[in-house]
DNA sequence: CGAACGGCGTCCGGATTCGTACAGTTGCGC
DNA sequence: GCGCAACTGTACGAATCCGGACGCCGTTCG
């Protein structure tokens, strides 16, 4: 958990350096980018494992609507990156569409620190799982599992919703338990 | 996705008479509840394809919590119920707060009846979704591809990390495509 | 009550899959 | 070029799994 890599996007220097230095503990290290075109390079140069994202690019654009199409295009990279927003002006609106598109979650500056690591520290653990490729087994038996209790118990029926016959279930619940 | 079933939750009944109004000719029927409580003893009672759920209770308090608070329940009576928040007062962090909790959208009042539908019609199709179980042999193939092209087609490593030999996954693709 | 039904547990012959073993190919460094 | 390492493709006996069939039990319905 300590050896992650976090990329921060922000227009400002001084709102980079000082998110970069709240992190600077709990991280291996971070990287800055001062827009989303930097921010796209570097994400297909080196693999991340969290990101903090600012909404608000182009001064005068209160709406977010750079930060979403950056949001968009860090997820079109690497779906399974985990990405903070982070927005000075952002509406209620704003921050619901965010979370549509798959952020983790949305700050609001200025932050708390303690807020910002929790939210990084969740975004980090959120990308391993995904990086994560189960076995094919651990999927199978929690497909089966999921089905079983959905069916309530009956093997007849999950089988059947699992496309198998009765007794390759029954087989397979006494053999794996 | 016409014959849902709506489950409305609002003190106010004005405020349930036009959700439903304004559901009425896209969905099969609306049920409604003027409290979480209620909505409890509904949601156990009958299978509903998805919950439009104000957060405000209790007039004097606007931080949602007791939204929260039936938004937890309804989600552990019924994981794959999609629902939509509806709120007056509250903020980013509410809002957030109840997206990371499982909430499909966030609208504010009033709304707009178009958005109210759009977001119920989403929250139908994801419950559909997480109701469905899939084949077997579905998740499986849809696992192993995945594990394939995270390690860029590269069988013997794909094999690895999905726990089976080579010539096993090998065999699958010879069969499978 | 008796029969029909649905579900569970089990057996068996045949099909399928598994793991081992070996050959062919590609890429790399010396 | 040569050895080496990694990967893919293929063959074969052994192990496993599949699906049909049967008996048993609890429930339901005539």
């Amino acid at each position: 958990m300590n050896d992650a890599r976090i990329l921060i996007i922000d227009d400002d220097t001084d709102v980079r350096q000082a998110a970069a230095l709240a992190l600077a503990p709990h991280v291996e290290g971070c990287d800055e980018a001062a827009s989303p075109l930097e921010a796209a390079r570097l994400v297909r140069e080196r693999r991340y494992d969290a990101v903090l994202l600012d909404m608000n690019f182009l001064a005068g654009a209160r709406d977010g609507e750079a930060g979403l199409a950056a949001l968009a295009d860090l997820r079109a990279a690497d779906p399974a990156l985990g990405v903070v927003l982070l927005t000075a002006y952002g509406g209620v609106s704003l921050a619901v569409q965010a979370m549509k598109q798959g952020g983790e979650d949305f700050l609001l500056k200025p932050w708390r620190n303690a807020q910002l690591v929790a939210a990084i520290r969740e975004a980090i653990a959120r990308t391993s799982n995904r990086r994560h490729t189960p076995t094919l087994a651990a999927v199978e038996q929690s497909t089966i599992t999921e089905a079983l209790q959905r069916h309530g118990g009956n093997i007849s029926r999950a089988a059947a919703s699992l496309g198998l016959t009765r007794q390759a279930l029954y087989r397979r619940l006494a053999r794996d338990g």
